[in-house]
DNA sequence: CTGAAAGCGCTTACAG
DNA sequence: CTGAAAGCGCTTACAG
């Protein structure tokens, strides 16, 4: 058994050029049929597999996606937001059946990881994922895409800033939301969530959430909104924040389910009864939201919808086919949080 | 500014040979302060990256990990263990932290996966992950060992089987468990989970449940054992199944937080309290553990320092450290659903 | 401290 | 259908 084997070593066995196993061994129409078989009997035999470091160096083709997470949480401990998590699977898995594979990374958002992966030829394409501020991201982006980087973004791509994007609808989603708790009767609703510039998804859930107010004849009250990004400890903090301000409320809107759920913890805490006190509606469907009691109800993202389309859309970036963003149908899943069951 | 820039036109601009970009890039000490700091200069305004397939023909490494996660949960849809999950942010910067990239793929344990990332040089070793079926599992580790893939797993290395490994020490983790039921009183306790040489990691637990049982003057009994894999919906079948038995038992021991957490839900659904009726208590400390009503006492496996485990493992084997398997501590999480809080 | 040269293992245009 | 040859962009032993 020869210890590395290289397709020369393969050529010489079968007696035929080098050259000639190469084409075997991709399935080239060039080579005759016994002749094909033949080679690649030898190279299963041997446990030959092609260099992928001399195929891409020839070829310019890495057949790799990276996937880069970017979280502001802090600390070598923090826990990665389980939306995300949840979505590399699907991701590997779609890219495994188109042939890629996919390296993954975890980025602070001040990295300079952006033009590394492709100008090294390690990757052929990126997607990138979090809940991140997009006003750090923005440069980032364009610094991509002034390098002719092939990114595909999970999220709302803003106006004028470059890219394609995989995303749901927040604005129907966020409405969606609020309509189910005013259907519950609920009227004084509390939004817990970031909406400035720096994260326009959650900044379009509050947008829906008011439109359906509005729709309800009710005039949406800063009073009632407290800001809070989704990482660890914020959502019990904007919770806190709200009970002090005194301003009386029956139903919690968090803007991620993380929110949502610390919510709901701060509000028993403070004797609060979930949903008869308060009712709560959450944002993304995370595993653990059927798990709480009560069960949180959610508007859920189909996150193995979001993760084909951005592997088909960076592999269709690769490969030079015109490629759309998506945007996702986001849809309620009613369950016990808001006293509709 | 140059589209593709390689070494040479690096070079070309800094008046020197392409040797020197080379060696300037890797901070030989060869290479005279001055010039190398006007090349790293160059380089950096024109976006140059090495070419990583270039450099990793050349010197045979790819300075990259794989990660093969198997699970035998069918399906497209089926959500992966979050236990692995969490582990996979660990193993990442760790990798990162230590110069490697970390690709990753599911895999089913069918798969002819095992030798091709090595022998493709696509990495320079593999991290394995799962609960998986050893005895399938062993062929595969067997196969890798005699084809030089370097690789670590995370679980029990089972006597005369290739391979490094980290994992906890499971019969001391059951053995925690059990003595904690037993210090709240609980005697006729059930154990759920598959104990067969399948899946030695479970069966160590039961060891250390039976010891403890022992310790205490409890012989164990095979009725109050229901076999359980710890994928979706097990736990919550063999809860039933228990149930159906008709055997009186006052606690539960749910060989994984999966599997502990089905069997609340199924409890519940039978109009039992828990802990009052049953204590249960789970093993790996998922997040979902601290979140659910009540919240589940459990044993947590540090996955921080078992992530860190098995990437310097790794790294130390492709740099032909001498490395040795890692046994990590157990640990009891009291929380409510035992009683004792 | 620097350069010229060989060679890593492929893929593919060119020639037959 | 097959082979000889060039070349992808690096790294490093060798020579100076």
């Amino acid at each position: 058994m020869i210890e590395n084997p290289t397709s020369r070593d393969i050529a010489d066995l079968a007696g035929v050029s080098q050259a000639t196993v190469s084409r075997a061994l991709r399935n080239s129409p060039l080579v005759r049929k016994e002749t094909r078989e033949r080679i690649q009997k030898i190279a299963r035999d041997l446990n030959y597999f092609v260099n992928r470091n001399a195929a891409g160096l020839r070829t310019h083709q890495s057949n790799t996606i990276a996937l880069l997470l970017f979280d502001e949480t802090e600390g070598a401990d923090a826990q990665i937001n389980p939306f995300f998590l949840s979505m590399f699977g699907y991701i590997t898995r779609s890219a495994s059946a188109l042939g890629y594979d996919v390296l993954i990374s975890m980025q602070q958002l001040s990295d300079d990881w952006h033009i590394e992966y492709q100008a090294s030829h390690r990757a052929d394409g990126l997607i990138l994922l979090g809940y991140g501020d997009y006003l750090t991201y923005g440069e980032k982006l364009s610094a991509l895409a002034s390098a002719n980087t092939r990114f595909m973004i999970f999220g709302a791509t803003i106006d004028g800033q470059p890219g394609h994007s995989v995303g749901c609808d927040n604005v129907a989603g966020g409405y969606r939301a609020t309509r189910h708790l005013l259907e519950q009767g609920r009227t004084r609703i509390a939004f817990l969530g970031n909406i400035s510039q720096r994260s326009p998804e959650l900044a379009a859930r509050y947008e829906g959430h008011c439109q359906a107010l509005r729709d309800a004849g009710i005039e949406p009250k800063d009073a009632l909104r407290v800001d809070a990004m989704s990482s660890e400890g914020q959502g019990h903090r904007a919770t806190v924040e709200l009970l002090e301000r005194g301003v009386e409320f029956d139903a919690i809107f968090g803007v991620t389910d993380v929110i949502a759920i610390e919510a709901m913890h701060a509000l028993e805490g403070h004797g609060l009864g979930i949903p008869d006190d308060v009712a709560i509606i959450g944002f993304d469907d995370i595993s653990l939201a059927s798990h709480v009691t009560p069960a949180l109800t959610t508007v859920r993202q189909d996150i193995r919808l979001a993760a084909e389309g951005l592997v088909h859309g960076i592999v269709g970036l690769i490969e030079g086919k015109p490629i759309e963003s998506t945007l996702l149908e986001p849809r309620l899943v009613v369950r016990a949080s808001c006293g509709a069951l």
